[in-house]
Formats: C-alpha cells, sequence, structure tokens
DNA sequence: TAAAAGTTTTTTGTGCAATACAATTTTTTA
DNA sequence: TAAAAAATTGTATTGCACAAAAAACTTTTA
C-alpha cells in the first residue's frame, strides 16, 4: 500500500526533476536557479534542497534518472553484433552519445562530468560512477560474444580489455561534450582511429 | 629595460600564486577565498580579480605556472628509454603523476580538471588544452624511439596511437586523483594491464 | 618638481547557494 | 473528529563570487 504522503513526494520529485531539465536544456546551468527551478515545479526552494541537497546534486540525480534508459539501449545492441572489434567499439561509443545528446547539452553535460569529478563521493556521485561500471561490464559482455565469433585473440584478458576500452571511450566523449564544434562523426572516426592504432601495435 | 611598475606587478603575480597554491594545498578549495589569498599576498582582493579574472582562472593559471618544469621532467625520460611499451608506457604515466602531486594535492587536482571542463574556452582553459597536446606529442616521440628499436609492430601510425594512449593514461589519471584511497602502485598496475590486455587483442 | 599616466584600493552593491528555524499546512492515526 | 506526526513554507541570515566607479596612491615623463 502506496502511502498518499509518498506519492505526493514522489510526484514532487518528478516535477522538480522535470522543472530542472527543462531549464537546464533552455538556459544552461548557471542561468538556472534553485528558485526558478522551485517556482516551475510549484515547490519552495527549500523544498528541494530538503530533496537534492544540493544543486549539483540535483544534477547528478537527473542524469542517473536516465540511466535505466541507457542500459537498455545497450542491451539492444548486445542482440546486433558486429564483424569486428572496431565496429564493436564505435557503435557502443555511438549508443551513448546518441543517448546522452537526446537527453542533455554539451554545456550541461560538462557540468555533469564536472560535478562527477568533484563530488565524487557524495550520493549522487557514487551513482554516476556506478554506472561508469556498468556500462564498461556491457563492454565486456559485448566483447565476450565477438570472442565467440573468432574476432579477438583468444589469450584476451576480457575483464581488463572491456574496462580499458571503456575508459577509452570516456576519453573522447568528453573530448567531445567539451567542444561545441566537434561532431558525431569526427569523434568515430577518432575511435576507429584509435583502435586501428592499438591493433597494428602489436611488435612484430 | 624592465619598467619598476613591471616588476612589481610580475612580484605581486607571484605573491598572489603562491598565497593561492599555499592555501589550497593546506585547506582546499572551498575553504580558500579570494580574499584570504589577497591578504596573504599583500594586496586587495580586487588586484586579484583583475590578475586572474576568477577564482577558477586563477586555479588554472597556478597549474601553467608549472607546466614548463613537467615538459622538463619529460624530456629526461625521453633520453632513458624502457625495452617494452608496457614500460615506456609505465613511466610515461609515472612522470605525469608524480610530477602532479609534487604540486597539489588530489582534491585540489580534482577542481582543477573540473575547472578545465567547464573553463575549456577561456584563456586559462585554452592553455590547460594545449598542455595535453604537448603531452601526448612526448609521448609519440618517445614511441618513435622505441619503434625505432624494434619494440612496435612496423605500419603502426604513431601519431595517432600516441594521442591514444594519451587519453588513456588522461583518463586513469582521473581515476587516481578521484579516489584518496587509490596508491601510486595502483594505477601502476591498472596502465600495465590495460596495455597488455590491447597488445594481446590482436585477432589472431 | 609638477603634471600625466597607470594601478591599486576603497566602497558599494548584486546575485545566488546554502542553512536555520519557527510557523503553517497536510496527512495519518487512534 | 481531534490529537499526533510529518512535511512544506516563509523568512531571515550568512558567506562568497563577482562587478563597477570613484578615490588614493605611485611611477613615469617632460
Amino acid at each position: 500500500m502506496t502511502n498518499l504522503r509518498e506519492r505526493q513526494k514522489e510526484s514532487r520529485r518528478r516535477k522538480i526533476l522535470q522543472a530542472a531539465r527543462e531549464q537546464l536544456v533552455a538556459n544552461g546551468f548557471e542561468a538556472t536557479t534553485i528558485e526558478t527551478i522551485a517556482e516551475e515545479a510549484e515547490v519552495s526552494a527549500v523544498t528541494v534542497y530538503n530533496y537534492y541537497g544540493t544543486k549539483t546534486g540535483l544534477l547528478l540525480a537527473l542524469v542517473s534518472e536516465s540511466d535505466t534508459l541507457l542500459l537498455e539501449r545497450m542491451q539492444e545492441l548486445l542482440k546486433t553484433p558486429s564483424e569486428t572489434i572496431v565496429d564493436t567499439f564505435s557503435a557502443f561509443a555511438e549508443v551513448i552519445r546518441q543517448h546522452a545528446l537526446s537527453f542533455l547539452t554539451k554545456p550541461v553535460w560538462r557540468q555533469v562530468i564536472a560535478a562527477s569529478i568533484i563530488e565524487g563521493d557524495s550520493q549522487f556521485g557514487r551513482s554516476y560512477a556506478q554506472l561508469d561500471r556498468e556500462l564498461a561490464r556491457q563492454l565486456t559482455k559485448i566483447l565476450e560474444k565477438l570472442k565467440d565469433r573468432g574476432g579477438l585473440g583468444a589469450d584476451t584478458n576480457l575483464d581488463v580489455l572491456g574496462d580499458c576500452l571503456f575508459q577509452l571511450q570516456n576519453a573522447r566523449f568528453l573530448q567531445f561534450v567539451s567542444s561545441d564544434d566537434m561532431t558525431n562523426e569526427a569523434v568515430d572516426r577518432y575511435l576507429r582511429e584509435d583502435m586501428e592504432a592499438l591493433l597494428a601495435a602489436c611488435p612484430d
């Protein structure tokens, strides 16, 4: 039995996050104040603080809300495997970028990443780090499938490889959102070049 | 002929940066205010703003001050080459970490990185990005030497490889400073595992 | 040495994040 | 339906970043 009280809380939570997202996308992080969010969500500013603690806490909560959606899209990818490791890696990264930009703008993502670095061990910071771990895990799974089909060296440590390639993806994603000019295609080219250069590095 | 006026400016610059660094290391970013920095540097707070614009501007200026030192240490590394690509990569990353921690603390580095992401296209933000490019360049040079000695596949694109491995190093560095617990040895292990997993990934 | 040029400082003010607390409203429970 | 419990709200306050203008000071120059 769900309390009326709990339902109200849930409803407020939703309204606050929705208002926050709208304003962040429309006006950016600086121009979005707790006050204006509270106003649009029809609660007081104090309530926003009670729910999310700080402004960046609110930001990270907003992002972790979209996590399940991203993980679902990643599941889809598992079902349509690629032939080569280059294609696999490229497709994996593309899903993340698409999802990211369908949810927030580049400038806001910069704030999100900055917040996650600074508030690394707050409640919301941890759940953000958790997502990273799960994504790396997913990449490992995808690589396992590839290995089964012979697209990968036999004596590869997939846990390490998945984690490592995820880190590389993350670094390029950061470059992507850090420059308003960088296109989706440009990052994809980078990542493919990266993979190819790495594969060619094995000493003869 | 250097003006008295210019010398005074230079002296103030130095005193501000020195005071900033001392307080940041001792008390962290939040507890360090423009006011207290100005006080210790014996100038007014407005002067600090005149010199560095914003608090994060000051932070990034502080870091770019230490750049030349890091690049010098990297030059040293060029003279003492390693046998394998794993050792090369590991040594490169170690120089960066050593230098970083000899200059600032992990919590402050988190602020630095966050600031560089948010203020990506301010004056100081750009000079921070510039350092990254130079470091990637240096890594490429080190790899060239390695290739000459046969420690690397012959048909490797070194520009791409250098950039890519630098990105990976950067990602692991971020993990390093993001966790107060993570030791130097732990990161080194990570990076070596990374390289080994990558090298083993070539399909048979 | 006196005027001119260049800087710093003082002063004043704005905006926003974050916190504290009492007052008030709403829901629950008995 | 009334008391108890829980949550929200208004209000006041603090602290700091940052901005703008005029006053005060110091160096330069003629």
